[in-house]
DNA sequence: ACCTATTTTTCGTCTTGGCTAAAAATATTA
DNA sequence: TAATATTTTTAGCCAAGACGAAAAATAGGT
């Protein structure tokens, strides 16, 4: 059983190898996780003699498969307490991260199983991101940033890269969820912001919007 | 916000002071969560400084309204979560004392008020013990324990004492749960035992199991 | 190749929540 | 009341996980 502070290292470097691929900076790690380069050396050389992660000085960390399984496990049963709170309790999707924070380190493969079953095996959770399997293996799917799109292309929501509560908060007030409809109208090559069709509305947004939102086209 | 150890602790001294009706004891304390007489004394003095208990030296320690209100909430929580755990999940009443150890100390006001409303208000844990309401208020009932009964008395099962594993298996065994009607049919002053009928069943049980039962009479 | 800036590690320290051993206070019993 | 037993507290120590300051390694620029 690992500990909470365990977990959390290990779910940031495995965000961190996919986002980056390849070896997970020192420092890479203290920014997301909010700590000094200094506490991190200390735990990835404690995860490295539990042969969580592989670890040369001054190398940067990669986890090991044993290392993945236990961070594809936390955020497994993170995604999974977020499809809770808003399929059954009602929450709003901006609302579950902070307690999905929680709820991931409690330690019962059983409740984790149950919940699974009671939820319907959900595949994604409320922000479009996937559900990691028992194994920890995640079903990858083709989705690419609406930014990528080009004029007159199309597709439909799939998912949010960010999930501040100010972005989906934004998203809401434009209607904009996971399975809406988009269209680019257009695009504006200088600073990247485009105009596209909601519904019925049409609107401009900035880049950062279009790469904070990932869609999938067919 | 406090943390998972002073929950704890409010937690053991809130229900140690339920059975004992006054100052707790710095060894009961100890007992009870299974530490040390010095952890304890350390604990408490630091609970006494955020006023959480009042403590004189040696002379042990009471909860202030504060402290009890904080621990009736762990227990709310608590309680709440085992509803879940059975209600929802299909959890044994037997399974989800541990797991509920680790959902009480979850932080959300609104997780718990959402819980509540979703498990429909419920008034008992699947054990028979009164979940305390958001203010901490606890609805006690007339219960007494099944050893307090006579010969020829009847009573229904409203609750248990101890919830182990072992002695809750044993009432499945015996077709005893919250809201079985028991007959005692027979007592024997020497040793506590008796002689009761559960349905068409009559069988014996020790004093020990007739002690941890708690049954309401009307 | 050398100097400098950046990144990473090391070292000493802090806080929380444990522990043991010894001292102090209280309770019991002769 | 005095001696003894029990309970409680104090004192010193430990491990986890954080921190800042200083040293070491690496990366970049000339
Ligand atoms: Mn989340
Ligand atoms: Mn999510
Ligand atoms: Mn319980
Ligand atoms: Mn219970």
């Amino acid at each position: 059983m690992y500990s909470l502070a365990e977990e959390n290292y290990l779910k940031a470097i495995y965000h961190l190898e996919q986002e980056a691929k390849g070896e997970v900076s020192t420092n890479a790690i203290a920014d997301r996780m909010a700590t000094k380069p200094s506490s991190v050396t200390d735990m990835i050389q404690k995860l490295a003699d539990k042969k969580l992660l592989s670890y040369k000085r001054y190398k940067g960390a990669l986890l090991t498969p044993e290392g993945r399984k236990i961070a594809a496990g936390v955020i497994r049963k993170h995604r999974l307490w977020e499809v809770f709170l808003v399929e059954k309790l009602d929450f709003h999707w901006d609302e579950v991260h902070e307690i999905a924070e929680q709820l991931e380190h409690v330690h019962s493969e059983k409740l984790i199983s149950r919940l699974d079953q009671f939820l319907g095996n959900p595949d994604f959770d409320p922000h479009g991101d996937p559900i990691p399997d028992k194994h920890g293996n995640i079903k990858r799917t083709e989705k690419k940033l609406l930014s990528e799109l080009d004029k007159k292309q199309r597709g439909v929501c799939v998912g949010v890269k960010e999930s501040s509560s100010d972005f989906l908060q934004y998203l809401d007030k434009k209607k904009i969820t996971i399975g809406t409809k988009i269209l680019v109208l257009g695009k504006e090559f200088f600073d990247g912001s485009m105009v596209i069709q909601v519904g019925r509305d049409q609107f401009f947004i900035s880049k950062k919007i279009a790469e904070n939102l990932y869609v999938q086209t067919n």
